[in-house]
Formats: C-alpha cells, sequence, structure tokens
RNA sequence: GGAGGGGUGACGGAGUGGCCGAACGUGCCGGUCUUGAAAACCGGAGAUGGGGUAACCUAUCCGCGAGUUCAAAUCUCGCCCCCUCCGCCA
C-alpha cells in the first residue's frame, strides 16, 4: 500500500521502479481516480465547512430567539446534497484502495534484474556437501526405513501433503525447535513469543497476504479467522496501530509456529517427502527498525539464521531473490539454500526480507524520534522477518546429510543434548 | 451459550444534543526559581487526510458501521471488543 499523495505525485516513477512487477497494474486507472479522489475531497471539505457554519449560525439565532426556518432548510438541503457527494467519494476511494492494495513493493535497487529464479544472485557458501556412500537415499526413505516419518498414515487423518513424525522422528523436529528458540534468544537477542494461530482479515491485510493471495490460505468456518501461513503475520501485527518509541528499537522477535498453506498451483510439485506440505514448522525472526538501519539488520537477520545451518553444519549457499522471483511485499529478499545430497541442489530452507515501510504503512506501526523538541513527528518502521529456520526442512537435510550407509542417521552434536544425548538414530 | 456492566487523548477520568478536539488530574516538553535536582509556579503539546512555496487554512477522528437532526462523544439500530457472575470446557 502506498501514501496515496506519493502515489499521485509520483506515479510514473514508482510505474518505473516496479518495472515488470507493476505489469498487472492498472496505471491510467489509478491516475483517474487519484485525482478525482482529491478534487471531490476538497468540495466535500468545502461545503462540509458551509454546512458548520449555518449550524452555528442557526445555534447563534435559537440563542437569541429568533426564527432560524430559513437557515434550517438551507442547510438540509446542502446536508443531502453532501451525502450524495460523500458517496461518490466513497467509492472513488474504494476502487482506489482495491488497486492500491494490490500493487507489489518496490525492489530496493541492490537487487539483481530478472524474472527466473536462474536470475537470482548467488552472494556466499558456506561449507562442503558431505562425502556420502552411494545409494544416497532420499529422506522419505530414510524416515520411512526407520520408522519415524508415516505419509501413508496422514491420509487417514487428513490428506495428501500432510506428515505424521513419531519416535525419534517427533524428537528431532522438537529438537530443532528448541535449539534453533534457544540460539535466538540467548546468542541473538530475539524475544520468545506464542502467537495466535488463527488471525483475522485486517492482519492478514497488513502484512499483505490479502487481499491478492487469499486462495493460498486456509480459512475457518463461519467465522472471519484465517490459519496462519507463517508466523510473520500474528508477529509483526503485534504492533499494529502502534507509535514506538525511539529507544525501543530495533525491536526483535522470535516465534516457533505451525504454519498452514492451501499450496494451491502446485500440484505435482514435491510430492513426495516433507519439502512442501499442508502444515509445516517454522521457527521465524522478525524486526521492526527505523529506516536508516533496515539493510544493516537484514544482515544481521540473515546472518543469524545462517547460524543455525552453521551450528548444525549443514551445506548452504545464500541468493539475492531477483525482482521477478521476490514475494509481493517485499523490497528485497535473500534466500537460504541448504544442501540436499539426495537430488544434488540447493533447497530454500530460509526467507529472509526486508520489506521497509510496505507493511508498516498498511499495518500503521510508526515510531516516535525521541527528541522532545520539534520535529518530534512519527515516522513508519520498516519491518523484516525470516525463517530460522523452516523446520521441517531442516529436519529433511539433517536426514540426507546425516546418513550412514547402513540407514541410521547420526544425530549433529548440538542436537545431542536435546535428544537425551543418543547419537544415532536407528529403528526401533 | 445465559445475565449484567463497560469501551473518551500517552494514562486516569469528566462530559446525555449546539462556544466540546473534548474539563480536571498524572505523565511529557519549554521556562521561572535553584550551585544542580526535586517541589512550586507559568506556558506548551493529539492523530490522520486535503489545500498552500510558506505562515497558515481546512476536513475527519470520543470501539466500528449505519440512522435521526440544521447540528451527535451525547439520541436510535446493528456489529466488534473488554470486564463480572452463571453454565460448559483443555
Amino acid at each position: 500500500m502506498y501514501d496515496l499523495r506519493l502515489l499521485r505525485e509520483n506515479l510514473d516513477d514508482l510505474r518505473d521502479r516496479l518495472g515488470p512487477r507493476g505489469k498487472d497494474v492498472a496505471w491510467q486507472e489509478l491516475r483517474t481516480l487519484a485525482e478525482d479522489r482529491r478534487n471531490q475531497m476538497v468540495q466535500v471539505e468545502e461545503l462540509r465547512h458551509q454546512l458548520k457554519k449555518g449550524s452555528d449560525e442557526v445555534a447563534r439565532l435559537k440563542r437569541e430567539k429568533q426564527s432560524a426556518d430559513y437557515e434550517m432548510a438551507a442547510m438540509k438541503a446542502l446536508g443531502e446534497s453532501i451525502k450524495e457527494r460523500e458517496e461518490q467519494l466513497r467509492l472513488v476511494e474504494e476502487q482506489l484502495a482495491h488497486i492500491a492494495l494490490r500493487i507489489p513493493n518496490v525492489p530496493h535497487a541492490s537487487v539483481p534484474a530478472g524474472q527466473q529464479p536462474e536470475d537470482n544472485l548467488e552472494v556466499r557458501r558456506w561449507g562442503t556437501p558431505p562425502h556420502l556412500a552411494e545409494p544416497i537415499r532420499t529422506h522419505w526413505d530414510l524416515g520411512e526405513g526407520l520408522g519415524i516419518l508415516d505419509f501413508d498414515r496422514a491420509v487417514r487423518m487428513a490428506k495428501a501433503r500432510f506428515a505424521v513424525l513419531t519416535g525419534m522422528g517427533a524428537r528431532l523436529e522438537r529438537a530443532l525447535i528448541n535449539y534453533m528458540l534457544d540460539v535466538h534468544t540467548t546468542q541473538h537477542g530475539y524475544r520468545e513469543v506464542l502467537p495466535p494461530l488463527l488471525v483475522n482479515r485486517v492482519a492478514m491485510t497488513g502484512t499483505g497476504q490479502l487481499p491478492k493471495f487469499e486462495e493460498d490460505l486456509f480459512q475457518v468456518r463461519d467465522e472471519e479467522l484465517f490459519l496462519i501461513p507463517t508466523a510473520e503475520v500474528p508477529v509483526t501485527n503485534l504492533h499494529r496501530e502502534e507509535i514506538l518509541p525511539e529507544e525501543r528499537l530495533p525491536v526483535r522477535y522470535t516465534a516457533y509456529t505451525p504454519c498452514f498453506r492451501r499450496e494451491a498451483g502446485s500440484y505435482g510439485k514435491d510430492t513426495r517427502g516433507l519439502i512442501r506440505l499442508h502444515q509445516f514448522n517454522k521457527v521465524e525472526l522478525v524486526a521492526f527498525a527505523k529506516a536508516e538501519h533496515s539493510y544493516d539488520e537484514l544482515e544481521r537477520l540473515t546472518s543469524h539464521a545462517e547460524a543455525i545451518l552453521q551450528g548444525l553444519d549443514l551445506h548452504y549457499r545464500v541468493v539475492a531473490l531477483c525482482t521477478g522471483d521476490m514475494g509481493f511485499s517485499a523490497a528485497k529478499t535473500y534466500d537460504i539454500e541448504v544442501w540436499l545430497p539426495s537430488q544434488q541442489v540447493f533447497r530454500e530452507i530460509s526467507s529472509c526480507s526486508n520489506f521497509e515501510a510496505f507493511q508498516a504503512r498498511r499495518a500503521n506501526i510508526r515510531w516516535r524520534p525521541k527528541s522532545g523538541k520539534k520535529d518530534t513527528k512519527s515516522e513508519f518502521v520498516h519491518t523484516l522477518n525470516g525463517s530460522g529456520l523452516a523446520v521441517g526442512r531442516t529436519l529433511v537435510a539433517i536426514l540426507e546429510n546425516y546418513q550412514q550407509p547402513d540407514g541410521t542417521v547420526a544425530v549433529p552434536k548440538v542436537l545431542q543434548p536435546y535428544m537425551g544425548g543418543i547419537e544415532k538414530i536407528e529403528r526401533s
């Protein structure tokens, strides 16, 4: 969502900067509507001003025990005409919002141009692929072989794209969640949050999931509530309609939540295994920062997500998404991709974005400078978030990268305290 | 789910139709006083949108949305949320 005055005055500039990202935007209509809105607003204001003065005049006449019949009749007529014009204005604003809420964020200057994932820019790699004996097994073969992963039975109580973890599989997932939360809270300075998993429409609109992506969300029947697709939604909305004092910034939260996604339009993709499910666990990092610090914060937040992979000794790379591959609300995104030996590819395990003021404008999240003097006008914060990490995919990476020739899986050192001290997952 | 009470500015809390953007208090900012601070006293200060180069002007905002009226924080209706008690329940 954009500031409407900026929108009107910098429409061409905005269109240029969006480039192909703005190809679906009705620019001409937008321009007309923005002009209409301003003109009609000026008129309505003027008429309202007259109405107010007229009403004051009626009050004065009545106080002086004079007849006010003429004025009252005139004001009645004026009031009706205002009502009509306001209705027109409301319509224009509605149409304007309909378009404006569907305009994606403007990419930061440092974002590589491009349309395809191939146009993404690799910025660094860490570690090396493990030396594994052939045959290299997939995580679903390993998991089912060890009896810790069950896809078939998940269909009984749910449907395809759900999974059941049992035994040491469930334990490993829980260990990962605890490990990640512990690192972020004790080493990286994040405050832990356990938010609602159902949120309302306003919250979803604030972070940008709505109105454009409603078909990607699970919705509760009979009530206007949605299952969260990411903890980003409830945690960013913690400060909706708030003005944060300067000394509180930056604010950093971490949250473990299950996430729910319809995965509409992904038929045939990643149909096997834990990679793409309707429900998965994620530890999220969320930050609120001043504009001048938000890109430093993005680097920091990304490094915090990387720290988890480094602790687990998993090979990964970081890529800067190109303009065409970025999400709707993001101004810049780094994806962290972990090495999956079974497919010999890097797969996304974290996505870290700076939304600049895009979400803050929609959710009305501001901060106010400390100085008590003049110039204490509030400003929009910049919001950021990133996975730290997607837990299910981390479990996948561990199964595949730590697999042994006999089909067992070694437990990474840092997780052993969370796994009751065991060093290896065996069939049980 | 049932019964009752309530949603006003950063906070507390007045205000039941017109000079109310809203008393008063606390907190905040500036000043006087003081070696400095506190206290006391004086003064200032809401948010958002629109117009204007600017000083400034203007509209809207008393949970949200409709309605009545020349005029609504105040009256009517609907909705949302919070609190207390009862029921149910992890």
